[in-house]
DNA sequence: TTGTAAGCGTTATCAA
DNA sequence: TTGATAACGCTTACAA
């Protein structure tokens, strides 16, 4: 059988209430007696049960973390920004793959709610009603990550994607770029999407400027190459591209230079992410750089404030984002 | 207040205990009865406590995953295994990063045995005895992934390092290179760092073939494109390249290029773990693909025979490896 | 087939 | 400053 905290107690010639009360430090025991305590633990080896301290206090120091698949990578570093933050506030994680699918979502926050965890961090490709629902019924403090309640109940921490990709295509159209592209998934498929794709229109309503779109069936390198390839047999080339990351932009950025285009004198080309990948094409890549770790970071020290009882001045944090320029682009 | 099962034995007429019967399945209910409960279940929208269920069962249905960073890219895909089979087998994870740091392990070890996990799927460089001692203390079933007990006296999923490099090594000199060159980071480092630089070396112990070892200082594309770029000032070219992943081939290949030297007609080279990344190059990489989704999948089905009793044939797992030949080799 | 009641290992509320 | 003791919400003998 285990060490308890009557073992502790018992070794330690006090009762268990005292042995609670050092190891929370919820209440002032005398030196001498706290000493006593801490070398019975010592002798015993013991391990306070955080099962039963969840069941007793309730609260679990466990958050709910909730992504659609860890093994992507922008989720993954999101994901470390998450765990560290709970880390420093005595938290630990636990974390689940939904796969982006609603039912699964839906099921997933039952769950988190099952294993009474103190809050739940949100990631997914949209916010529905169904879900602000179940979050409601569970009655967990929710924190949105990388995601938007479009009616704002939920607390959530992003990016302005809008901007972001406003901001990428002004850059283009200010280095004379006059034909841009914007490569992506279908705008239907995410709240982000259409926030860029409205960013990316905005920007283009200057005179002048001819804008296109190029929705592709996923965002893999291959497909990505494929569908450019054909799109440009029927289209005239574009001398500007913001691509939705930095795959997808390695990708344009091969299907050009294979049909003889010079990049970035005859097309520049933006990608999306900062990923280790903008590195390592030639020419470098410039990209849209989101602050991942950061919004995963800050996400978890919000859902820490609501926890706490802290103050919160911000609901729906916008975190900055940054352009790297590097050498795909003027 | 929450509903608890007392609220639901109590709308149902029955005891708790029948409510916990229907819920568990752990005895026959009369159908009758067991409808009843089911619909007072419903009709009060009551969800089991997990932590008191816990508490009560000595069984958390929750897994310690310790793994050095979730942000890298190799370790993400594994977790996703893990998690995978972890759901398949209704258990959840607790994951937790380590930076591979050894008293953060130990320590972490420990927080998994407060929170009562049912098992361990731990992940790091080397396994020292002060791990082997905190597992056996906190006497929770552990499976190291991806990582190895010198002694074998804890279960562990892994590839054949020594023979995927060996296997890569010859591949090369069967397809005449006679100057090989293995780069990764220095080989004490970490176990398999040192497995890898062993098959390199048995590879190459063939008359007529010349091997080199290049100690990287971090695996970075920028500090390997740099420290290539200067071993090249000194060393002659090799004719064949293994690098220990397939970003640092990556670098590799670019330093050559960038000397004016072709791939693969002056140098082959050999990447390692087939990310994406190994598409994306001009030519694309031959790279040695290990099964990382496997690993962690099979590392946590391993794990949940050891917690359901069920017998287990192979305590050291050893998945297949393979090859992936692209261009950058004939 | 069902009910009673004793844990599980804490925290928290009273008293002392 | 400390100690009893009642929750916490469930599982699990043991009875019935």
């Amino acid at each position: 059988m285990n060490v308890t905290i009557y073992d502790v107690a018992r070794e330690a010639g006090v009762s268990m209430a005292t042995v609670s009360r050092v190891l929370n430090g919820t209440a002032v025991v005398k030196e001498e007696t706290k000493q006593k305590v801490k070398q019975a633990i010592e002798r015993l080896g013991y391990r306070p049960n955080a099962v039963a301290r969840g069941l007793a206090s309730k609260r679990t120091k466990t958050i709910g973390v909730i992504v659609p698949d860890v093994s992507a990578l922008y989720i993954s570093e999101i994901v470390r920004g998450i765990e560290d933050i709970a880390v420093m506030y005595r938290y630990h994680i636990i974390l689940v793959n939904s796969d982006a699918q609603l039912e699964r979502e839906i099921d997933l926050i039952g769950t988190m709610w099952e294993k009474q965890v103190d809050g739940i961090v949100f990631m997914s490709k949209q916010v529905l009603p169904d879900h602000i629902e179940t979050f409601i019924q569970a009655q967990i403090p929710v924190v949105l990550c990388a995601t938007e309640d479009p009616e704002r109940r939920i607390p959530s921490v992003n990016i302005d994607y809008t901007k972001a990709i406003f901001d990428g295509a002004r850059y283009l159209i200010d280095h004379n770029a006059n034909r841009l592209l914007y490569v992506g998934d279908p705008a239907a498929a995410s709240i982000s999407s259409q926030a860029r794709v409205k960013g990316f229109k905005e920007a283009g309503k200057d005179s002048g400027i001819s804008i296109d779109i190029l929705e592709l069936s996923d965002l893999t390198y291959e497909t990505s190459y494929k569908e450019m390839d054909y799109f440009l047999d029927s289209h005239p080339v574009p001398n500007g591209i913001i691509a939705v990351s930095d795959e997808v932009g390695l990708a344009m950025m091969h299907a050009l230079q294979d049909r003889g285009f010079k990049v970035p004198e005859d097309v520049q080309i933006i990608g999306y992410d900062n990923t280790r990948l903008a590195l390592m094409s030639r020419p470098q890549l410039t990209t849209i750089s989101q602050p991942l770790y950061d919004i995963g970071a800050v996400s978890m020290r919000l859902l820490t404030k609501f926890l706490q009882d802290e103050p919160v001045e911000t609901y729906s944090v916008v975190l900055p984002h940054d352009m790297v320029i590097r050498h795909s682009t003027f």
